[in-house]
DNA sequence: TGGGAAATCTGTAACGTTACAGTTTTGCTT
DNA sequence: AAGCAAAACTGTAACGTTACAGATTTCCCA
């Protein structure tokens, strides 16, 4: 039943309590709880709070009408006190790594997940590690707090400390990366392997016989990824893998690019090159310039292309694209999905297709 | 008085009851709370709480002995509790615009954000703000909500609704860029002016006649501060102002090379071109080449530069940049402040300067 | 040896919410 | 009309914290 049906409709009468206790309320400039509205309504504390919760034990009229008195005076649940009662924090904490703000890996994620939380009720804190600070510290604070309800991380590792901390502890997560832990946990992970694969053939294919690989450092999982899908397409293909000793996607960019010139100097760099990182690759095909080497005649570099930049970058060259707003949408949903079953055992994993983006 | 000093050191003999308290308690693995610190203790809640705020009418014994139970125990203050029972909900809302993807700008401030807030109890919320919606929504969110206990936000325009609401409302804020509003209010920002001097300064110092700025859409207010930044190296110089309509910092990548490759087709296009943005500045170093001509001799570009990838392009272009990890760092600083001096009226504003990278 | 002030400590209530264990009302059957 | 079950509603307590007003203890001075 609307507040309009009940009782008299023409205004100024006061034959509607309601709608005059609302205007009353709403002129207060009182911020709306549950005990506003059971005053309104007449109604007891506990009854409003089960009529907004859709609970089965009420008429629907009285459900209809708190839920519109509710809707009129702009009632939003207090987060402190849900908080406090239930345990639920409503939030989401992103882990979010210093490494990240080189690629601007952060933002695209951060939009991501914040698309797939809108109309949720959930919020999104940044709880950043400090590389001065051991990995499991941000990980212990949320769960010894209770400060979120669940966890977004990245840069995985094949024996991660902390997603074996999340799994003992039953504490819902989701990282972008896999293990090779023998529990199945959720995770949103990049097709590394198919991407190397890829990347390495279409080397091979423009006629490359040295292949080199700016991939992840070897403690994390995805360099292993990468690692085996380059091998692959190596395999028999009479190409050559280059090894690069100390030069990796978490070294600073002059120092790749002076490294690829040296061992350009030395005649041991790689003429095909395969590169995980946008920074990595203008910085490895400066190295090459720098050495006096054409990109596309004297090398070919293929670079893992994650923002727009390669598209106006001179020479073109070829890219594989990672969507990474699509992998906030697709971290976000996986771990609301867990928040919202508890009790589904499901475990939510998903692999991101690499795309070509070939333009020579 | 340390625990230890009080009553009998020998272990095990169950002389000192306060540690076998906390003995007893930690085993117990419920979560520390103030009325465990006072059950251990003896003393009442209340006291523990006031020991705990350094309250100057304790004992001083009283207060180290709280302290010390209350680190050994790892006590740390419920949020839920504190922002129920004070309203601080020791929570800074970051406003994240779409834009700001592109550019990687987020990372860069989150990062220095949560450097600010180190060693701090405030965690760093990111709002989003959708295109789709008004300006107005994050900002009122937040407010009506109370969901945190100042908001940052960035892409400000000269009359800001938002900003007019915070201070209305007295709501802490800080914001990245500038108003023309005669209320003063608390801002970082960067010299947009300086920058587009210097900028253009250079160019024409470099032989250029015709001179064009890739700046903000004119709503922003730092739109005005570029131009007039630009103006005043212009005057007087002899080189004329080109203005290129439909190209600005928030025009595609695609459409800025396009419309610069054919305001040259047209022979309308400018030989000397500052640009706000390094992606912009990409975007529009390939469209002068899609049209022929050759950066460096047909042509000069300086570009905003906030991130490294422009120490690998070739060819070496001048830049001019802004630190925005700093520029976080400021901004959590700010708003810092004005949280815990409510009533200092000193107004935080501060203007990042440029620096300049000549490479040519 | 009072008396009272200063020093130190504490109980109560409240912030907004919800689980739980009721209570009251309604409607139906016999 | 009595009895009883189902439907609809509600009061109490608790989550952890702190402001407030009050209680107890200690100490010093006359």
């Amino acid at each position: 039943m609307s507040i309009q049906e009940e009782g008299n409709q023409r205004r100024g009468d006061g034959a509607n309590p309601i709608r005059d206790a609302i205007a009353v309320f709403v002129s207060s400039g009182r911020r709306p709880t549950l005990k506003s509205i059971a005053e309104i309504t007449g109604l007891g504390v506990t009854t409003v709070s089960r009529a907004l919760k859709d609970a089965p034990d009420l008429a629907i009229g009285t459900k209809d009408k708190v839920q519109e008195v509710a809707h009129q005076i702009g009632y939003r649940p207090d987060r402190a006190g849900v908080r406090l009662r239930t345990g639920k924090t409503n939030v989401i904490s992103l882990i979010l790594n210093p490494h990240d703000e080189v690629t601007g890996y952060g933002t695209s994620v951060i939009l991501g997940i914040t698309q797939a939380l809108q109309d949720t009720s959930m919020h999104l804190v940044v709880t950043p590690h400090f590389l001065s600070g051991d990995v499991m510290d941000p990980v212990r604070y949320v769960v010894e707090t209770g400060a979120a309800d669940g966890i977004i991380m990245s840069r995985t590792t094949p024996m991660d400390p902390r997603i074996r901390f999340l799994l003992e502890q039953r504490f819902p997560f989701v990282c972008h990366g896999r293990t090779e832990l023998a529990t199945p946990h959720p995770y949103v992970d990049f097709d590394n392997k198919a991407f190397a694969e890829i990347g390495a053939a279409r080397l091979i294919e423009r006629g490359r016989k040295r292949l080199g690989l700016i991939w992840p450092p070897n403690h994390l999982t995805f360099h292993h990824h990468m690692k085996r899908g380059f091998l692959n397409s190596l395999d028999g293909s009479g190409a050559e893998f280059i090894n690069m000793p100390g030069l990796d996607l978490d070294t600073s960019p002059h120092a790749i690019r002076e490294g690829l010139a040296a061992l350009c100097k030395r005649g041991e760099a790689p003429d095909g090159l395969l590169c995980g990182g946008e920074i990595s690759a203008l910085a490895a095909m400066a190295g090459f310039r720098d050495a006096g080497l054409e990109i596309g005649r004297d090398v070919d570099v293929i670079a893992k292309q994650t923002s727009t930049i390669f598209e106006h970058i001179v020479p073109p060259i070829d890219t594989i694209a990672e969507d990474l707003t699509e992998t906030g949408v697709q971290l976000g949903r996986a771990l609301l999905r867990q928040l919202m079953n508890p009790d589904d055992e499901t475990v939510m994993q998903s692999l991101q297709p690499p795309e070509t983006r070939w333009r020579t």
